[in-house]
DNA sequence: GAAAAATCACCCTTTTGGGGGGAGTTTATT
DNA sequence: AATAAACTCCCCCCAAAAGGGTGATTTTTC
């Protein structure tokens, strides 16, 4: 069985050799390089031929989010498991949809840091607590809305493009109860357009 | 400092016992009840204050997703813990919606299960590395999709119920602009209508 | 039994959406 | 330097959809 190959690029000099001595330590582990920006690894980052990169958000230079989709055209094969200080919603959304295996805070225990590699490695999903709990906070819906049943239900079509005739056809009711129930949706979000509804419904975590 | 108040919902006996002993022995904290389905907790709960509430997916009678919303009516400030065997997406995305704490798979050790406790009361979001992947994957984008920068830019508004002219005059473009974008999407889609357009996007990951 | 939700009706005008065609400029990529 | 892709804008057409007003009936729910 071969170690895991990891390549660190972190700009922080201690924090980077501290990774460094305790990744390459750990039995099954094997660091083969390790970059203080994106720019200074990204002529070798393919001849490393890495299985998981451990790349931090806040990076001189180009940082880490808008690192990401380059780093995964290089090395399409490897995880990577993004690192960061601070846990903003945005920048969180950002690096998963660019296809981060995991996501960690930086005040995280080396052995999670060190099980995570090896779970994002094995096709797992790692995420420290505070950036799961921000990603079901993301998920969880007001549970005190203005809007009856039917109504959400009809928003939430609306919300998916569908026109008025559309939603009285899937819901076997008449168009001018889609009408009624709509009108009633913008009286109770006080907007006057289905973007408008939309938006305040997802701020509002209503759909 | 008081020890957490555990209740436990979980239809099968052995595993309803193996919890119960598990939890209370440990240190801070204690469980209160433990039932083996929602109508049997449901007269008891409030009395039982609980700080955290164990529930299992799959049970008998009500399960666990429908039997969230009434419980968190019940006891607004308990945090609840699903616990389930099996990780359909769905199923995962709907208790999140619904305010659940936490997520694990029911093959998560005995301290990943206490340390979640723990969590979840702490206002963390304990979630198995198996359950975590699932959430991660459903944010990734397609990282080859056939849409241009500008086209996923547009359609990411249409997704949002934005109208064309909206559209346009946010982005600074003529609204034939838009259109013709719209136009090569929808081509380049093979649909003919936005909800059908944000239906291919989104099942394909593009937006 | 009152209130809220869900259903349907008919009026009106303006905007939008989708389809057809063409064409210029900028930006990558080779 | 050349080709392709992306981005931009222009014209035509017309049916459908959206938004607003006002009102009424039935079903659920508390």
């Amino acid at each position: 069985m071969s170690s895991i190959r990891v390549v660190i690029i972190e700009d922080d000099d201690t924090i980077r050799g501290g990774y460094c001595f305790l990744i390459d330590e750990e039995e099954g582990f094997e660091v083969i390089n390790a970059y203080a920006s994106f720019e200074e690894a990204t002529k070798k980052l393919q001849g490393d031929n890495p299985d998981v990169i451990v790349l931090d958000v806040e990076l001189p230079g180009m940082n880490g989010i808008e690192a990401l989709p380059r780093i995964k055209k290089l090395v399409p094969k490897a995880s990577v498991l993004m690192l960061t200080v601070y846990d903003s919603e945005k920048t969180v959304f950002d690096a998963l949809a660019q296809g981060a295996s995991g996501y960690l805070t930086k005040d995280s225990s080396a052995d999670k840091i060190v099980s995570a590699i090896r779970e994002a490695h094995e096709g797992g999903g790692p995420m420290s607590v505070n950036i799961a709990r921000l990603v079901i906070k993301s998920f969880r819906r007001n549970q005190d809305s203005p809007l009856s049943k039917r109504e959400t239900q009809i928003l939430e079509m609306v919300s998916i493009g569908k026109s008025r005739s559309q939603i009285a056809r899937e819901l076997f009711i008449d168009l001018e109860t889609v009408k009624s129930h709509i009108k009633n949706i913008y009286l109770k979000l006080d907007v006057n357009s289905r973007a408008d509804a939309i938006k305040t419904a997802k701020d509002n975590k209503l759909i």
